[in-house]
DNA sequence: ACAAAAGTGTTGAGAGTACACCCATGC
DNA sequence: GCATGGGTGTACTCTCAACACTTTTGT
């Protein structure tokens, strides 16, 4: 059978866009300024044009939302429900980015009345399956904490180890052991030094960034 | 914008078959009945219709071209690249599955000129992107025989230790030590016994199966 | 001198790895 | 009794977890 002869379902893109503000885990979201659910919350994302690959449609779309680009976006999952959408056939492929906090400029548009962070343990209803997406979005986050380098992309291009600890403080939820923490990143020899923090009220620490090569490394990071 | 505003893309599931058969890790193949690619050897697949879901299509697809049902079914990622099918804009879902080789019934159809299982250190050049998509699946099959229990589905119901472990090796390509395998599948507490092989030329081993609520945990299994 | 955060070592428990011999059965 | 695969224990190493004090700087 050619091409012709299967009707097409639409397909989109749905992001899960992170970042860490004020010591919490946030995820962005859109106040839709369309039907369906016009006024509730959603994840920012939209249709895939015909002439772009879905990972380009990810990306110009996490830019049109914050204008942030090059910066980890990762797919997630595909969800394909015949109902997932009161509109029609919607199929969306759903990916997570994470962004750091200060590089963030949101705009509304036309289909997002509201664009705002929100705490991940304090979210509001969310339109279509959305909030299972984030819930499977933020397992994939730890998975990718407790076994890459990827948290590093958050941080400053030179960064303190209590920084990242902090960081791996704020994604599960729990503190680590300073000293063990320590000696773990150490060990994995994924760091180099970078001299010392200036101008802070107490002993700076020593800086440190991500060894070249080691960006897509796999390591048990905790 | 509406549903109608936008040129949709056609969407296929395409299914990477493993089985182990004669000691080897083998996949299944079809051949191309259909241009492009008439008379490649290609993955198996096809469109998802617009009435069933992108899982239901891959349950469907899986059951016509191998006859086989109820078994290990996973979405693996969701490749779209813009030029990927010479015949327009086509995005695919892809799968992985796992059957157990006495359990399938190839047939040949339209579309396939003739379904074949190959292994998969001996595959022939492959129709698309599908020699991605099948190194792809290769790999999350590894980190999915590590960390779950998912192999025990390859097993007859009723199994001995030994028969995990050539399991292992075929799919690792590694031989693991005995004493060793033995000691850690066991202290996962995720077996009952299940009596003794009977009518064997040798020491009959002591047979098993999965415990009730262990399909699903996460275990570091070698 | 004090406030604030940086930096550092040891010990015990558990997991992984390497390694070789006896056992039960059918023929 | 022999061929075939089944089944078992010990010692070493390495990693993980628990735990508290000293150091450096600015004010």
């Amino acid at each position: 059978m050619a091409l012709e002869d299967y009707e097409r379902p639409s397909v989109t893109t749905d992001l899960v866009v992170f970042s860490v503000r004020e010591g919490k885990l946030n995820a962005l979201l859109i106040k839709r300024g369309v039907v369906p659910f016009k006024g509730g919350w959603a994840l920012p994302g939209g249709f895939v044009n015909i002439d772009e690959s879905i990972d380009e449609a990810a990306k110009r779309e996490l830019q049109e939302e914050t204008g942030v680009k090059d910066i980890f976006l990762e797919q997630l999952y595909t969800w394909g429900e015949v109902d997932r959408d009161p509109r029609g056939r919607v199929i969306t492929v759903s990916y997570f980015a994470l962004v750091k906090d200060n590089e963030v400029e949101l705009k509304a548009s036309t289909d997002a009345a509201e664009v705002k962070w929100f705490d991940v343990n304090k979210l509001p209803k969310l339109a279509f399956d959305h909030d299972k997406i984030l819930k499977y979005a933020i397992q994939r986050l730890r998975w990718k904490f407790e076994y890459t380098t990827m948290a590093i992309s958050l941080l400053p291009k030179k960064f303190s180890i209590s920084q990242l600890k902090n960081l791996y403080e704020v994604v599960f939820e729990r503190e680590f052991d300073k000293r063990n923490f320590y000696k773990k990143i150490l060990s994995l020899d994924i760091l180099d030094e970078k001299g010392m923090q200036e101008n802070v009220a107490f002993r700076p620490a020593k800086l440190y960034s991500l060894k070249k090569g080691a960006e897509s490394r796999v390591v048990a990071m905790v």
